[in-house]
DNA sequence: AACCTCACG
DNA sequence: ACGTACGTGAGGTTC
């Protein structure tokens, strides 16, 4: 949507179309409840977030992409010089014809249901001891994706009259209550590699202001102990510990002080393919171990907390009986598929009544301390500005005099959403950028 | 417009 | 025997 679009619309107050449609969905839903609390007031405030815009220093982008364009033509040459010949590296099909027909890289190499050869980045990386050529493909990837998507993608977004760029949240698209942003999509701007960082680098504070960024510790793990009330998964909580650390000295049956970093990431693999109904092939996949080792893991998983396991059960046994299951504040997500026949379908719609009503009560959290933050932005009259949502965190751009009110009006209102079984805690950091304050 | 791949939580 | 972790959006290729 244009940008005075947007003015004209907060200007009319809400238009009366948007309400019908936002009503509309969200009823369906079982918001009936919730949507004069939750919804409506959100849509004034991601009104106000998409006015606000975020700055991004274009200059710093610019520079990147120069250099980061001319380390991609030497990666393309290399490519091209290894097999003898030119092709487009960006082809897929282009890709696994020659690993697979022509290098025979792999003879029984996995194909896609249109009867392609797959060469996503997971494959890629099982065969990448077999030539230098996969490191090459795999390097010139990640850079063409942070150059197109990212790099030379978003200095073009920027309004040329308020020097920001603008994001639009969609409040009804999600099937479990999250929002999602597009034009551009901040939710997935990069920060898991080195160069990713670069880029969040370059979203900046406003003049005078600093960058902060606040986050919910383990969410969505937190509602799963608290919604299941397993007692072990209570206390690792509530006992201050690094919960995956905590989960692995359970499932080994050792003390917190011996576990050891491998045994740390498998019992964090497992926590999260837990909040998504994972299976032994799953995690075997994930985590690159035998069949056997995955399934004993599970088992010692629920071992530990048995109350997870009983807790799942319930869920998918609800959704049969119910045709839908809910968050904690009552949004409904509807599985028709619960009953289907087909185990695959069927399989599908059993994780999402796993899922959905953590991954949903996640979001109905987030969006309530949105709208009581900018409430009181507006009560004690701060100049803090709420810029970006990402499922579990919130940025801000905050003047200098403010930090330490703003600070605590946000960390104040995340926290104290609802009382749980558990504390529910936010993290904040601020920072000259989005990466510092992370 | 479908598909593949990949960025984030 | 089969497929196999939840939720999104965007860019490039191919048809």
């Amino acid at each position: 949507m244009d940008l005075l679009c947007k003015y004209a619309a907060e200007d009319a107050d809400i238009t009366f179309q948007l309400k019908q449609i936002l009503e509309g969905e969200l009823k369906e839903n079982g918001l009936e409840n919730l949507f004069y609390e939750i919804e409506m007031p959100l849509l004034r405030v991601l009104s106000i977030m998409e006015r606000n815009g975020v700055r991004i220093d274009s200059e710093a982008l610019r520079q990147s992409s120069e250099i980061l364009t001319a380390e991609l033509l030497v990666i393309e040459k290399e490519i091209h010089d290894l097999v003898g010949f030119s092709f487009n590296v960006s082809s897929p099909a282009q890709v696994g014809e020659i690993l697979f027909d022509r290098l025979k890289l792999d003879d029984k190499a996995k194909k896609t249901k249109t009867g392609q050869y797959s060469t996503s980045e997971d494959i890629l990386e099982k065969i990448r001891s077999k030539h230098p050529i996969i490191g090459k493909i795999l390097d010139f990837r990640g850079l063409k994706k942070l150059l197109s998507t990212y790099i030379d993608a978003l200095p073009l977004l920027i309004n040329q009259r308020t020097g920001k760029v603008h994001t639009s949240f969609n409040q009804t698209v999600a099937a479990t209550g999250r929002l999602s942003s597009t034009n551009p999509n901040l939710q997935n701007i990069p920060i898991r590699d080195a160069q990713g960082k670069e880029i969040r680098k370059a979203f900046i504070p406003d003049d005078g202001c600093v960058f902060l960024s606040a986050d919910y510790s383990q969410i969505e793990l937190r509602i799963m102990a608290h919604l299941s009330g397993d007692k072990n998964m209570l206390d690792a909580f509530n006992s201050g510990l690094d919960i995956h650390t905590a989960t692995a000295a359970k499932i080994y049956k050792i003390p917190v002080e011996e576990v050891t970093s491998d045994m740390r990431r498998k019992a964090k693999t497992a926590n999260f393919g837990i909040i998504y109904g994972i299976s032994t092939f799953g995690l075997s996949e994930r985590l690159t171990i035998p069949r056997a080792e995955a399934k004993e893991l599970i088992d010692g998983y629920f071992a530990t907390y048995p109350d997870v396991k009983r807790y799942m059960d319930e869920c998918i046994q609800r959704a049969k009986e119910n045709g839908y299951v809910e968050t904690i504040f009552g949004r409904k997500r509807f599985l028709s598929d619960i009953n289907s026949q087909n185990s695959v379908v069927r399989g599908f719609a059993e994780r999402n009544a796993i899922n959905a009503p953590i991954q949903g009560s996640a979001a109905d959290i987030i969006k309530i301390a949105m709208v009581n933050i900018q409430k009181r932005l507006f009560a004690e009259n701060l100049q803090t500005k709420m810029t970006m949502q990402v499922h579990d965190e919130l940025n801000f751009t905050v003047p200098e005099v403010e930090i330490e009110q703003a600070r605590k009006v946000v960390v104040e209102e995340m926290e104290n959403v609802l009382k749980l079984k558990v504390p529910l805690i936010a993290d904040c950091g601020v920072g000259k950028n989005w990466l510092e304050a992370h």
